[in-house]
Parts: structure tokens; C-alpha cells; sequence
DNA sequence: TTAATAGGGTTGCGTTACGAAACCAAATTA
DNA sequence: TAATTTGGTTTCGTAACGCAACCCTATTAA
């Protein structure tokens, strides 16, 4: 039977992973956040088939991920850029790799740093935090009952 | 050809995917968020086919997100309870709800809010800050060069 | 004491998706 | 005019998905 498909999912996380949940769509969404445009290139530092990143692609551009500009220059007529929605992605992608850090580290050498570009600074873990800032874990939050607004025991 | 594996890959955030970027191991995870840990029950709440679950928990065991525990009471024997590194996964799972809630918005509702269990106030949206907690986006940010420690343009 | 039920899987099998390589076509460049 | 480059599509073998059916062990009901 066809692969199950969250579009129509009362949970937002089923919902985002229907767009970026396989295998290649967040990778892509990573290349493009260290400046990758061109399709050659997405190929090339991916390792990626090429109908599969067409697909995906394709699939990110009707997901209003990436946006495909014709860019009318030397043989490189498109390029693939992020829209907003796709930048929206970036607390995603920086705590997806911390998490990889933390508990994969590399086999060969340090993780990457992001930092901040103003301060030279490493940036901070990305953490769940309440109004005033402080570091949540999941114990430390609930989910309201819609009907009564009363907190309900997970 | 076999499906790419990326186990050995320099980038964590591959070798992240390669152990939560399936379809279902993120809401397998997010289940045990909620609190459930046994078999039938993720079966149920899932909707996922038992060969599937029995497959994606196995793997999440094996790659400890999960931990399997024999528990010899009334006929549910097993429990799957989240590792540290499991709960860990915490903030990846908020900010893809956070991003799936903004921008695929439930066609029926309203979205989930978490909120603080000591406050009851809604919990923050989930950012990347710099050392003194302020929030950066992809802009922001830069690869330190591993070589000469300088700033390298993206 | 046997029968029924529930938890937790495994097996088969058809359908779908993935991935490598080959092929294609428009636009440049040589 | 020929060779490249970019961005794809097609073909086809393999791997993964997902449903249904079956299985085994404990427990509960009759």
C-alpha cells in the first residue's frame, strides 16, 4: 500500500514532517543555508542522485520552502533560494545538530561551531524556554485541555 | 542500489537524520514525549503498522533514544521509556512543532500550545541565541575556519 | 482446566520509493 | 560547428513501506 502521508494530521509535527521528514529535504535545506543555490552544487556537496534532488527540490519549491529563481547568467539559468519559510528552518536544523554533536560526535575530529558573526562567539544550545528565558525540559511543561483549560496530568 | 546511509558522514546533522530522519522514528519520539510507552499504545495512537513500530523501536533502542525495559506486570511486559538522549531530542521536536504550526497551520484549530508547568504561561518560540541570549538567524552566523580560526564568508 | 484475550512480535507479499547510470535538450563557450 | 555545462527525464534493479495473517507467551474469564 502507498507510503502514509500526514498532509491532513491534526499534529503539526506530522505536518512539518511531511515536508521536510525524508531522508534528503533537510539536508538540502542545510546546503542551502551555507549558501548553496545552483542544482550542480546541491549534487555535487550532496552525493545526491540527481532525479532524487530534482524531486526534492521540486517538492520544497510547492512547499514554499525554497523559492526557484531564473537567473539568466554563464549556463547557470536557476538557483534555488530559501524563503522565509525555509529560514524558519534554522532553529531546526542547529539544534538537530547539536543533538548529532552531543551524542554522535564525529569520528575525527571536533564539531562545527556556528558562531555569532558580530561577537565571534560560539552560539548557545538550543533549548525550550519559558517567558522568562528559563531552560525547560518536558517534564517541565503540559498541554492545556482545550475544553477547560485545566492543566491535565501527561 | 542500497538506500545512502550516512553513519560515517562528517556532518551530524546527517548522522542525526540517519537515526531520527525516518518517517516515523521523530513521532515515535514525540509519543514517548507525551508519555506513552507501551507497544500497543504507540500502535494505536500512531496508526503505524506493528512490523513498522517493532522495526523503528528496535532501531531507537539500538541507537539508545529509547530504552526497552521489561516490566512483569498484567500482561504488558515491555516499556519503552526515552534515554537522556532521547529526551534530549526535546527541543528539535518543539522547534519542528513551532515551524510546522506556523507555517502548515491545523486546517481545524487551533495549534498545540506547550506551556510552563510551574506558570501555566506558553511556552517560547524556540530560537538560536548568542552568548547573551539574543536571537540569531542564519545571517548571523558564520563557520569559524578550522585552520586559521579567521571569519570565512559563506 | 480449558478457553479467550491481550501484549509483542514475525512472516509474506504486493506496492511504492530510492538511486545509479544513461539519455536529453537548451544555452554557452571554444 | 563542436564540445561543455546546467538542469532535467527515463529506465530499471533494489530496498523500504504497509497491510494482513499468523505466532508465542501470560494473564484473565468461564
Amino acid at each position: 500500500m502507498a507510503r502514509k502521508r500526514f498532509d491532513d494530521s491534526n499534529c503539526s509535527v506530522a505536518r512539518a514532517l511531511n515536508e521536510v521528514g525524508d531522508w534528503w529535504s533537510l539536508l538540502i535545506v542545510l546546503q542551502a543555508m551555507y549558501g548553496t543555490r545552483r542544482f550542480v552544487d546541491f549534487q555535487q556537496q550532496l552525493g545526491i542522485a540527481k532525479n532524487i534532488l530534482c524531486d526534492r527540490l521540486g517538492k520544497l519549491v510547492d512547499n514554499q520552502v525554497l523559492k526557484k529563481v531564473d537567473v539568466g547568467e554563464h549556463g547557470s539559468r536557476f538557483e534555488y533560494r530559501l524563503t522565509d519559510k525555509g529560514r524558519d528552518l534554522f532553529p531546526v536544523v542547529v539544534a538537530l545538530r547539536q543533538w548529532g554533536d552531543k551524542w554522535n560526535p564525529a569520528p575525527d575530529g571536533q564539531p562545527l561551531d556556528l558562531r555569532d558573526r558580530d561577537t565571534g562567539q560560539p552560539i548557545r544550545p538550543v533549548i525550550v524556554q519559558n517567558t522568562e528565558g528559563y531552560a525547560l525540559g518536558i517534564r517541565d511543561v503540559f498541554v492545556p485541555d482545550q475544553s477547560t483549560g485545566e492543566e491535565q496530568t501527561s
